[in-house]
DNA sequence: CTTGACTCTGTACTATAGTACAGGGATTAA
DNA sequence: TTAATCCCTGTACTATAGTACAGAGTCAAG
């Protein structure tokens, strides 16, 4: 049995130009348009759909989504690879936004700081070049 | 003293460009056109290119900070709400991105679990339904 | 006075992940 | 049969933060 764009769509909880922006990624593949009709898509375009919000979820851009559905379940050391890869990435990514936070927190008690004066001391302190310049 | 668009990009270590840009968001005045002229900009404006540069390394954006400029040093109260907003905003991208890799780590686990099955646990595991869904 | 460097305006393009239409054609239910 | 609903293609628009370039004008040095 096969879906029309429109129940496909519904059933995976997209929209409909969702599915045709996947296929033009090249993310699901474009059923062949029967001569003056509407398309036929596979069920298994559900769970490909569904794999690739999951995917999205955790972290992987649709190109990244594009090569992890390339490899399938049959190439598991290069899945593997790219998600340890991904895992760093993240974590480095983490790292760099607890440094923002000490700096925001740094910078907003300049702020308590002098609020008896006229001056607010975020601003002033964002203001001259420290340790946020290299 | 003055400068040329050049002058001030170079000095901001900005592109002419971005300095058009910021104009055309409003972050920076355009200075009036001498009638068949070049504009000259202010001393200053290389100051508040550097200060947006140092908002946005802290995580703000340029409409953010086009706030940030219109309140000033003489809005410390407003300014701070902005900024612990921004704060509490990162901290849950933090954990955020904290519970994609503790999920990254647990399906990594299963692609070396399964690595001498044909199949890869990474996949496997995101291709059925779990707790990413809701 | 001419050449090269600079500036001007305006438009289009980059990446990412879609969304929103317009203007048709096809299908389906009453 | 006719209206409502779906599908088709293609284009343009959203947000974010710029970059690139064309074609024209201007300025400064030799």
């Amino acid at each position: 049995m096969s879906l029309t764009i429109g129940k496909l769509a519904k059933t995976a909880k997209v929209n409909i130009e969702t599915v045709r922006y996947y296929q033009k990624q090249a993310l699901i593949i474009e059923p062949q348009k029967p001569l003056n009709g509407f398309r036929h898509y596979p069920q298994s375009d559900i769970d490909r759909i569904r794999f690739i919000k999951r995917a999205q979820k955790i972290g992987f851009s649709l190109k990244e989504i594009k090569q992890l559905l390339a490899l399938g379940d049959e190439n598991c050391h290069d899945v593997q690879h790219l998600a340890t890869e991904k895992r760093d990435q993240i974590v480095e990514q983490i790292s760099g936004l607890i440094t923002i936070t000490k700096v925001l927190k740094n910078l907003i008690s300049n702020c308590t700081v002098d609020s008896d004066s006229q001056e607010c001391g975020f601003i002033e302190a964002l203001s001259k070049q420290g340790f946020l310049d290299k």
